[in-house]
DNA sequence: GTCCTCCATGTGATTATATAACATTACAAA
DNA sequence: TTTGTAATGTTATATAATCACATGGAGGAC
């Protein structure tokens, strides 16, 4: 990774992201697409869920909801967790934001505009979290829902592993 | 109780299912498939080990740890959550039984003797859950970690849905 | 405007899930 | 026997999530 970054100052140079991204656009454009869409489907995009949308789009990984409940706090919302699972559960629910089951946590949508089936490719060293596609009808588990004649209503998919950044690193201890 | 259902036909490959097993050759087969394996491996299947497999067998569904405690404390065994967790630990690492993430519960697996990447069907109406087998690297999850150089180590396949034997059933309410 | 209702938010308490830390026991190897 | 190691047991605590109920604010009916 020597290149193609221009505009991330060093400050923080985290084992961020399969894919290096300007984070200052990356909250900025999450935060008006989410705007649009509850504009456009009547939905209340209030201060706390936004502020919530706001703090896991700060981040390319997972965030458990009491560390969300602590950023709340730091900015005077509501200190107990109904605050932060509520909002959270309007995010998830309205496919703003998705819930990491492998990780009990949680992270913004990286294609918040299209109704998808996400897969996750979680970095077991660095914690960096990755949203794909993925298409479960169309694999084994497909095949084997319409042999057995069962219903898929929801998917969870998700890879833990080594993101191209960490395999890159000699193993010299975690993290850097 | 009485039950004695055997006659139905094992005519397909999948040893999986929302279909009807006898449950009582799916514990005695387990037990023993464990036993094997883990006699073939120098692993020690303890009596902690051996009855928390034998409490999943029992059931087609997930059970959380502490449903599984409580069972342990009926059979004399250590009643803390250390003991449960311990003795799942130890089956799950050694595939014997698997973690439901999105259930936080746990089920033996269906096939313990050959190593595989599992995919579950959850039936949100009667919480059967049965296990397939899916392919992380062939669909579209394994096209996105190649692209980007993502190293899969472990996979998560969950599918909610509903199963065949409610998908025929009017809606009579939740199942006791 | 006032009232009213709905929905969102706030708070305290509780339940559910999981692990840390350390003592004790079982067993096999030296 | 001694010793090392793995397994089990127990206390305590950490982490995740929900329940129950009170408060408050935006909009509509009148």
């Amino acid at each position: 990774m020597t290149s193609g970054n221009p505009t991330v100052p060093e400050s923080v140079t985290p084992p961020v992201g399969f894919t290096q991204h300007d984070h200052a656009t990356c909250v900025v454009d999450g935060l008006s697409a989410a705007e649009a869409r509850c504009s456009g489907e009547g939905l209340h995009f209030t201060p706390v869920r936004r502020k919530v949308l706001e703090i896991l789009l700060q981040e390319h990984r997972a965030l458990g909801a009491y560390v969300i409940l602590d950023r709340l706090r730091d900015d005077g919302f509501g200190s107990q967790p109904p605050v932060a699972y509520r909002a959270l559960d309007f995010l998830v629910t309205n496919g703003l934001a998705h819930k990491i089951e492998r990780l009990n946590a949680f992270i913004a949508c990286s294609h918040p505009r299209a109704r998808h089936a996400p897969a996750f490719m979680i970095c077991r060293l660095c914690d960096a979290v990755a949203e794909a596609q993925s298409s479960p009808a169309r694999g084994a588990l497909g095949a084997a829902a319409r042999a057995t004649g069962f219903l898929i209503e929801r998917t969870v998919v998700e890879a833990e592993g080594v993101c191209p950044s960490c395999a890159e690193k000699p193993p010299e201890g975690k993290r850097a």
